[in-house]
DNA sequence: TTAGGGTTAG
């Protein structure tokens, strides 16, 4: 039974169709109508019975063009196993031409199947069908997200040797591909060769920069970008740049950045939202924040992640639980970092009871699978609290890997709690899996040396000179009225010195007081 | 058919 009535306009063009040139002629006839309805069609089962009939219909007369665009629908429908389905189709092609390949290789790099990507692509080169300035940014995105530097040298030469490379498209995924696997200097080579550096070349410049987390490189490079004429900026630079902000607590900057988006973009994305509610959140502005939050049309994960993880923060962990119920009553579902969100908040609010019970529901409802990331945050909320031995049994029962942070997290806990015969036991498996690691000798003899046991601070101590370790000091970085303070551990340098250290131990006498 | 954007443990 053919409920659909594209299907039924199918089933009644085959039937009038006999094996003589006016049925050719009729299909040729129809062959736009099928390609038309094929394109409209919303759903795989219909897909799957009109590329039936399509196939059946075509070996009378079909055009190469049809079937590259039968391919192309299937590949780029989004729809589960469309790629396997148009591996299919690409498979019965005898002579697939570059636009087929493109369609694969498009069609793999948008189901994040990167390596089979470059697969299609050997095969392309090896079958001597030539790429064109399609190919190459669909490919190099793939290299990318790979971090395959070495095949992305590689097809850098091919690019050249087909003369592509003054291609913007090609010219941009390269500053792309360059930037994101690290080598900065190949991506402003790039950058620098340009004849005409367009919004997208900055963008990806600076994008780059903030994926590699160089947040002040990505500020510099943002500053530089607005002092550029004629250039027309658009919000994925200004997305990274507020991410740049949001890391080093540049608020003045952010707040600017904001006021050109309102002044400039008539309707601000999700995206560009989300990333104001982070660049506010992590700026100290937890107001601002939820304002620009509520005032949202729609929001996804990310803008919920970015708020939960923001109302931790601030210490509002009961507020970020709400807030996760909220997501959940508007239809989203919680993905792996909204979990690690909400976990997190958790843990730094003391909300040990509720904390366990988005873990167990986390588990029961089977859909994110539990990562190093959930077990750490679930170790560090029962160790903040003094869980010492349901923490360990945690790290016991995970079902994956155990890795340094779980149990850093665990050791510090036992620092805090004093808790010196749990603490050994940490740390013997730390230092299994981390070696090296400055601050884990540190942690280990601030234990010991809080417990007395002086023999123990010595050899940690010796560990660390012996191995010739040193430690970078940790800082924080504030912006306030316009001038940014850095507050590196142990500095006395600031002129203020004194005052400071005052107001840090009343700071800490009033906390333990509470 | 093509480039560039937001969230996450310790």
């Amino acid at each position: 039974m053919i409920k659909s009535p594209i299907l039924q306009s199918l089933v009644s063009s085959r039937d009038d169709i006999t094996h003589n040139q006016e049925a050719v002629n009729t299909f040729r006839g129809k062959e736009q109508e099928i390609l038309y309805l094929l394109k409209r069609c919303n759903d795989v089962d219909e897909f799957k019975q009109i590329h039936a009939r399509f196939i059946k219909l075509s070996f009378l007369c079909s055009s190469s063009f049809s079937a590259s665009s039968v391919l192309a629908k299937c590949a780029h429908s989004g729809w589960d196993n469309s790629m396997n389905y148009a591996a299919s189709i690409f498979r019965g092609f005898d002579d697939p031409c570059t636009f087929d390949f493109n369609t694969m290789i498009r069609g793999y790099v948008n189901e994040t199947c990167f390596e089979e990507a470059l697969c299609v692509y050997s095969e392309m080169i090896e079958r001597g069908i030539e790429p064109d300035h399609f190919t190459y940014p669909f490919l190099l995105k793939a290299c990318t997200r790979l971090k395959s530097i070495r095949e992305g040298k590689q097809i850098h030469g091919h690019v050249f040797k087909l003369g592509l490379d003054d291609d913007v498209f090609v010219q941009n995924s390269l500053i792309s591909m360059y930037g994101r696997c690290g080598e900065m200097e190949l991506s402003s080579a790039v950058f620098e060769k340009l004849e005409f550096k367009t919004a997208a070349s900055w963008s990806s410049m600076v994008s780059a920069r903030a994926a590699m987390g160089m947040w002040s490189e990505c500020l510099m490079l943002f500053r530089e970008m607005c002092r550029e004429k004629d250039l027309k900026v658009e919000e994925s630079g200004l997305v990274s740049a507020l991410s740049a902000c949001a890391n080093t607590g540049a608020l003045n900057l952010g707040r600017s950045i904001h006021g050109f988006l309102l002044r400039n973009i008539s309707k601000l994305n999700i995206a560009v939202h989300t990333s104001l509610v982070d660049m506010y959140v992590k700026c100290g502005c937890l107001e601002k924040a939820l304002h620009i939050f509520k005032k949202m049309e729609s929001r996804n994960n990310l803008t919920y992640s970015a708020m939960i993880s923001g109302l931790a923060l601030h210490g509002e962990g009961e507020a970020a639980l709400r807030m996760f119920s909220e997501m959940i009553q508007e239809g989203l579902e919680s993905d792996h970092v909204v979990y690690v969100s909400v976990l997190n908040a958790c843990s730094h609010s003391g909300l040990v009871k509720e904390g366990r019970q988005v873990f167990k529901e986390m588990l029961k409802e089977g859909k994110v699978e539990p990562t190093a990331e959930h077990y750490g945050c679930l170790v560090d909320l029962l160790g903040r609290a003094g869980l010492l031995e349901e923490a360990l049994e945690t790290i016991h029962s995970m079902p994956i890997e155990q890795n340094d942070v779980v149990w850093r997290s665990f050791l510090s806990s036992c620092r805090v709690h004093q808790n010196v015969e749990l603490g050994q036991i940490a740390a013997r498996e730390l230092l299994k899996l981390a070696s090296h690691n400055t601050g884990d000798y540190l942690l280990i003899s601030n234990m010991y040396s809080q417990a007395g046991m002086w023999d123990d601070v010595a050899r940690a101590r010796t560990e660390i000179a012996t191995k010739g370790l040193k430690q970078t000091p940790g800082f924080s970085i504030v912006e306030v009225k316009g001038k940014t303070h850095r507050f590196v551990s142990q500095d006395r340098s600031h002129p203020r010195c004194k005052e400071i250290y005052k107001m840090l131990n009343q700071m800490e006498w009033q906390l333990k007081f509470e």
